[in-house]
DNA sequence: CGGTTGGATAAGTCTATGCTTATGTATTGA
DNA sequence: TCAATACATAAGCATAGACTTATCCAACCG
């Protein structure tokens, strides 16, 4: 089931982390790891685990591996989020006043 | 980390169903428990981890403890996705439109 | 070619986690 | 007051999951 697929790839804080340093731009593998701390083959395994979440997308250059977010993700958590929406508070119920205060 | 306790509570499938069912209407653990086939202590340890990713609150009523859906969660992980809101297709950039979908 | 590099995979280990049974603690109603 | 009910907590167990080391594969480069 790709919902539990999601969130069970984003209960990890490593992967996490690796999906927002996607997020600021797409890059190889190797270029994840730096300033990581984490082994190559625990990156690979960990961007295998957002690969089947739909979270993150790679493409092959080559000999490498470049790896960039994958919206389709990211739709599934807003409609499951959407689901709940009755229980947002009143001020982020308008997207775009939530978005002005990430902006900030 | 609050945030790291909210996927982590949502991980869990059984969880993410006790949640669901919060959000039809507030009840007690034992009313949770019908159709579920889950022990009460199971259903009592699922409870407490999503209180404390605050993604519900509870509220003694005498012998019954009356469990309900926690807003505070659901606007972290909500502030959590709008980081990322450059990758969300276009089509749901407008939360009205989203909320449209969902609705039907 | 043949070595080097980027990355995936296999297999084993250790810890986290979700369950169980047993028990504890309030509250209520007879 | 005392049994029953609603729920929480403790302790133990079995599986999932995040890591490790070792190895493999493929693409590049001298």
């Amino acid at each position: 089931m790709a919902e539990n697929d999601i969130f069970r790839a984003l209960a990890d804080p490593t992967r996490r982390a690796i999906f927002e340093k996607l997020a600021a731009g797409s890059m190889n593998a190797s270029a994840l790891r730096k300033g990581m701390e984490i082994s190559q083959p625990a990156m690979s395994q960990h961007l295998s685990i957002l690969r089947d979440a739909k979270l993150v997308r790679q493409e092959r250059q080559g000999r490498f591996v470049n790896y960039e977010v994958d919206p389709e993700g990211l739709t599934l958590i807003v409609h499951w989020l959407a689901k709940y929406h009755t229980f947002w508070p009143s001020r982020i119920a308008d997207l775009k006043v939530l978005l002005k205060e990430i902006d900030q």
